[in-house]
RNA sequence: UGUCUUAUAGCUCAAUUGGUGGAGCAGCGAUCUGAUACGUCGAAGGUUGUAGGUUCAAGUCCUGCUAAGACAACCA
């Protein structure tokens, strides 16, 4: 026979180990997919993390998220694979080697430099430093309770991965979906390098500067357009700029569709030449003073400082689009496309500036974009230097081979750059003794000044980013780059998302639908050191090109090369084509800078790779295909959808535009499918102020100190109920305690008390033979009716995706219903007596309760659930490898559930009365009466009659009705019915019944309807349009709790104190019992000192006291020596001594 | 700056299609217990971030604002 383990107490973090043994031992894991059925599959991918930084809390709720799926899912009978993978490449990979190196980028392949590393090592150090906190990130997985399998996990920089990605990247060129062009990115002219947006997000490099910023004139070419009346002199565009070293590449400006804008006939301020300028309505007064708006022209001379003006005529953005105005430095021309017209931009504001925005497309990105989608050119009159062209040359005020920023120059350049500019300004008597330096800009605006193009300068502070390595200010510079045209596959991806089921729905219709709709081409390149290569070779005409999209092309095509005489040797000579092994792809590198060393050839040519590494997005985002090395191998798992697309994924809701949409692009693109089905998209993980956690702030909770104190279970529990997965979440330790506390230490108890008494009794449950549901009490049948209605709730909550409900559904039943109701009530049934047939149906049914809690608690705790189980079952099989449970329908009764419910709240009443009239609920009471409005209320009190009783401790309920007693009852008007029926006169009806509610009580419950005359209207109030409640009888202790009232007799008779009397003896001895250690089976002899108060209560109730204390022979004694006995305080009044003994 | 999310008791969260705000924890005061680090009972705690709007009726729908966060951008 089966002996239950008994425990001595809680330790959640033991039974982690114990059960991570067990499944090590057990091979559980493998098991929980090799018994499930493999034409059944269930896919899941995981998101590769980055095991070059320390697993942090959030990982463990991030992939508590994923596991519980998994499980869930397994439990269903579905075979859930879990391929691990690593992410390898990227910049916080390249910076945390170049910080434990103590290098910079300049460092890198740099002979000159002192601390000279070979991209070579560089690299090495990186496939090294990428894998650094590997075993922590696998300790960190079995200690969570993560199922994945580690063992064979994808790598992205392995060459059978980057394979793949290559594979990928050729079929989107044989699509035509990949082209070279440029894009305008912050670089770093001093380090000669293009900058991304981590690196500008580094502390410190947005620095707040003053620039020189200048109002400029765009002279309108023919101004018959406007139809304005009286136009003195020329029609300017008025446009503000803080870079007034980009006014030589303008090539356009730009208007806000509905902006207003006004036309304001005046005089510049510097030649007092008569001129009427555009600018937007709102920001009229920023450049005319409303004091001047009454100055007379006729009175104005040039070199005032009061300027008149006004308004001649209005227009609005969209008028404006398309006219033409006069270049403004003309340098140099476009080549291509249109120039020197108005467009309309979406980015205009009137927040600044002049609601007119000057356009130069290479040096900012928003203008590079509205110049290209109005097919308009670009003017780039800077080199990678930071110096002006040779041909932007003034003979007066300089620029060419200039620096453009003044932070460019040290001093020995800005001093020589000084004496040039003092000798010919003074020279040309444009100034009459410069002192300093001036920068480019401020001459750019003294030429405009000079030339009546100028209408205002001033200096202005503004944040610019600086270089993070050189500290100058960045420019926005157009770099060549390899994009990917997703536009052009942009409808079909928001076509396809549509089929995605989002948790929760507004990230993928917000968040992730709105970036669809605004998508632009997928920049590929990154001009890095650590990553994938791209796989394009071009000749340097541009004319030849080939995109690699395998090793074994890459082998041929290099010995074409070497027959050709571009190449040497093979570099990839050792490798065997179609052998997939590791070791044959270890035979090679295909990363910088061998990839650098391989030259191709075609039609005669000597094609060179292009530079660039790809995105470290698209590694992860074809980790679909990568993961299985697709298409060399497994390719029937794509190409017949056994392994594709996803049915589950889940990562943080930062992955939005990153691997969310890196899946779904490729997977659009390159197989027309959803890489997806479903997708939970997870919160953050902030500390217990709602802050960030970083390690900064020294706000992290260190994941491996958690899941040692608290144990993975409850660390796991609590994330998990606290918030819905993609709330975030505030983390806080004490919260844990009380996951610990209220459900694992409740079904901890319930389970102790399951084994305590069933191996006492000997007995063990026989699965296979059990009591009938049917022939079980109502109490069984309740708590299994509940169970059934938990086992639906939760099945529907974990298959929607929604596991803190899971959770707390979980919860309450535990803790509700199975503990503080239903094992509270059955507890007699347990220690009293023999084994019966009632007995053996609690047995059952509590046991019954405790394996399906343990399946369906088993996603999130994992340990816990599956010790509970195997202690509660023979065949020490894991939870996990069960199948769940289904719904039995024909055991669930909703109107037991509902009577129980009564009983339960009647209970609660009664007990606030005894509490209100300092009643314990020890003193046995005579009566409690409920008032009853209807017969099917009173059968199901009826029904639960004597739980109550006995669960409160009286002899027997009365049912009283209007005929029998006075009842005081409330009315409560049901809104929702008469809202719709009476409408605008609600209010009036909520008066007339607040004033009447006797009235209408009576007449409804005579006739069932009650008129109201309102207005010339009637309404008629009808049953369902009112809720009558009994609050009150006159003469008695009452509660009441909604529809529900309840009152207590609270009389004491002789029988009734003593009976109380009685009760207070028993639980003493049970003390003294435990007190003295007595096992709850062994009998005993009592000894009492006699107390005349006491005596009769004892012997009227003495079987009773016997039975419940196991006393064998209970003695009223005369003397009883204090020395051994205790001293007893019956009550407040009573005392006396009792001395208990164990017999043999 | 844009897109999106969130804001309810001291804390963590609930509140069906709009129908008149509830739990748990903590604290206070009682109490029960032969499964209990449990439970039970009581009082207290709220202008539902803020200002408007729609409606007979708004925590819920709409708009503005404030704060926090994520992502994208940083521009004239």
């Amino acid at each position: 026979m089966k002996k239950y383990p008994e425990y001595k107490k809680l330790d959640l973090s033991q039974i982690s180990k114990d059960i991570l043994q067990f499944w090590e031992k057990d091979r559980t894991f493998e098991k929980s997919i090799s018994t499930r059925d493999e034409n059944k599959p269930w896919v899941f991918y995981e998101g590769p993390p980055s095991a070059n930084g320390m697993p942090g809390i959030h990982h463990v709720m991030a992939r508590a998220i994923k596991d519980i799926f998994c499980r869930f899912k397994t439990l269903q009978g579905y075979q859930v694979k879990r391929k691990a993978g690593w992410d390898t490449h990227g910049l916080p990979i390249e910076l945390g080697v170049e910080k434990s190196l103590g290098i910079t980028k300049e460092d890198i392949g740099n002979e000159k430099s002192k601390k000279y590393i070979s991209v070579e090592d560089y690299n090495k150090a990186c496939r090294k430093e990428v894998m650094k906190y590997t075993d922590k990130w696998e300790d960190v997985t079995a200690k969570m309770g993560y199922w994945v399998d580690m063992s064979d996990p994808y790598i992205t920089y392995e060459n059978r991965y980057i394979e793949s990605v290559w594979w990928l990247l050729q079929n989107l060129s044989k699509k035509d979906l990949l082209y070279k062009g440029f894009t305008i990115q912050p670089y770093s002219p001093a380090a000669g390098t293009g900058l991304s947006s981590h690196e500008l997000n580094q502390p410190g490099c947005y620095r707040d500067v003053k620039d020189r910023t200048a109002t400029v004139q765009f002279k309108v070419k023919d101004n018959s357009k406007f139809k304005i009346q009286n136009l003195d002199g020329d029609v300017y565009f008025l446009a503000w700029t803080t870079t007034p070293w980009t006014l030589p590449s303008n090539t356009a400006l730009a208007v806000g569709k509905d902006i207003e804008y006004v036309f304001v006939k005046s005089f510049n301020p510097f030649s007092g030449t008569p001129q009427t300028v555009i600018l937007a309505k709102d920001l009229l007064n920023k450049y005319f003073s409303e004091k001047h708006t009454d100055l007379k022209f006729e009175d104005y001379k040039p070199g005032d400082k009061n300027i008149p003006f006004k308004i001649v005529g209005h227009a609005k953005g969209s008028d404006l689009a398309g006219i033409s105005y006069e270049q403004l430095l003309p340098f140099v021309q476009p080549t291509d496309g249109d120039a020197f017209k108005v467009l309309v931009g979406d980015f205009v504001t009137t927040t600044d500036g002049t609601g007119i925005v000057h356009i130069a497309p290479s040096f900012g990105a928003d203008d590079f974009r509205v110049a290209k989608q109005n097919g308009f050119g670009a003017l780039t009159l800077v080199d990678k230097r930071g110096k002006f062209l040779p041909e932007v040359q003034d003979g007066v005020f300089l620029y060419g081979e200039e620096f453009v920023k003044e932070a460019y120059l040290n001093d020995v350049e800005k001093q020589t750059e000084f004496e040039k500019q003092k000798k010919i300004l003074e020279a040309n008597h444009k100034i009459k003794d410069l002192k300093v330096y001036l920068s480019v800009d401020e001459r750019i605006v003294l030429k405009l000044q000079e030339e009546g193009k100028l209408f205002k300068k001033e200096t202005y502070e503004h944040s610019y980013p600086h270089c993070w390595r050189t500290d100058k200010p960045v420019l926005y510079y157009p770099l060549d780059s390899w994009f990917i045209k997703s536009t052009a596959m942009k409808d079909r991806m928001i076509e396809l998302n549509k089929t995605i089921n989002w948790k929760p729905e507004a990230t993928g219709t917000g968040r992730f639908g709105n970036w669809l709709e605004n998508l632009n081409d997928w920049n590929l390149s990154r001009s890095r050191f650590w990553g994938i290569p791209i796989p394009i070779w071009t000749s340097e005409d541009g004319a030849e090109q080939i995109v690699i999209g395998s090793a074994e092309e890459l082998k041929k095509e290099i010995d074409n090369a070497i027959a050709k005489g571009v190449m040497q040797t093979n570099p990839l000579a050792k490798f065997v084509p179609g052998n997939f092994s590791k070791e044959n792809y270890d035979t090679f590198d295909l990363h910088k800078p061998y990839a650098d060393t391989i030259y191709l050839e075609k039609n005669g040519k000597k094609l060179t790779r292009e530079p660039d590494l790809i995105d470290v997005w698209f590694d992860s985002g074809a980790m679909p295909y990568a993961q299985v090395h697709y298409p060399f191998e497994n390719k029937e798992l794509i190409d017949n959808k056994k392994y594709f697309p996803a049915d589950f994924i889940a990562e943080g809701v930062d992955q939005t535009r990153g691997w969310f949409f890196t899946l779904h692009a490729i997977a659009v693109m390159n197989f027309d499918s959803v890489a997806y089905k479903n997708v939970v998209s997870n919160g953050l993980v902030l500390d217990k102020n709602g802050n960030k956690m970083s390690k900064r702030l020294g706000n992290a909770v260190d994941p491996f100190e958690t899941l040692e104190k608290y144990g993975a279970d409850a660390t796991r529990w609590y994330m998990i109920a606290n918030a819905a997965p993609w709330d975030n979440l505030k983390f806080d330790l004490e919260g844990i305690g009380e996951v610990q506390r209220k459900l694992f230490g409740t079904l901890y108890n319930t389970y102790g008390f399951f084994s305590l008494y069933s191996n006492v009794d000997g007995f063990a449950v026989d699965e296979k033979n059990q009591t009938p549901i049917e022939n079980r009490i109502e109490l069984d049948r309740w708590i299994i009716s509940k169970l059934q209605s938990l086992v639906e709730e939760v099945t529907l909550y974990y298959n929607e995706y929604e596991p803190h409900r899971a959770a707390r559904a979980i919860e309450e039943f535990v803790d509700e219903h199975l503990s503080n109701w239903y094992v509270r009530l059955s507890r007699r049934r347990f220690w009293r007596g023999e084994m019966s047939g009632d007995k053996i149906a609690a047995y059952e049914t509590l046991h019954t309760c405790l394996t399906t809690v343990s399946q369906l608690m088993s996603p999130i705790a994992p340990f816990f659930a599956d010790w509970m189980y195997q202690n509660l079952t023979i065949n020490n099989q894991s939870v996990h490898l069960t199948k769940l449970v289904e719904v039995k329908k024909q055991h669930q009764d909703k109107s037991l559930e509902e009577r129980m419910e009564l009983a339960q709240k009647i209970s609660s009443m009664v007990l606030s009365i005894r509490k209100k009239e300092n009643l314990k609920v020890r003193q046995p009471l005579q009566r409690i009466q409920i008032p009853i409005l209807d017969k099917v209320f009173q059968d199901k009190i009826d029904a639960v009659k004597d739980l109550i009783l006995s669960e409160v401790n009286v002899k027997e309920i009365d049912f009283v009705n209007e005929s029998q007693t006075q009842i005081v009852k409330n009315l409560k008007l049901n809104f929702k019915t008469l809202g719709k029926k009476c409408g605008q006169n609600m209010k009036a009806v909520q008066a007339f019944a607040n004033d009447n509610g006797a009235k209408i009580i009576s007449s409804i419950e005579k006739t069932g309807a009650f008129t109201i005359e309102l207005n010339g209207a009637n309404i008629v109030l009808e049953v369902e349009d009112v809720e009558i409640i009994p609050v009150d009888i006159p003469g008695w202790k009452v509660a009441n709790n909604g529809p529900l009232t309840v009152a207590l007799d609270v009389n004491l008779s002789e029988e009734l104190k003593n009976e109380g009397l009685a009760r207070e003896v028993v639980n003493r001895i049970q003390n003294m019992r435990k007190d003295a250690g007595f096992e709850v089976t062994d009998k005993i002899l009592v000894k009492i000192q006699q107390n005349s108060e006491l005596d009769n209560a004892i012997k009227n109730n003495l079987s009773y006291i016997c039975s419940e204390t196991l006393t064998n022979d209970l003695q009223l004694v005369q003397n009883l020596s204090a020395a051994n006995a205790s001293k007893i305080e019956v009550d407040e009044l009573i005392t006396t001594l009792i001395s208990i003994e164990k017999l043999n």
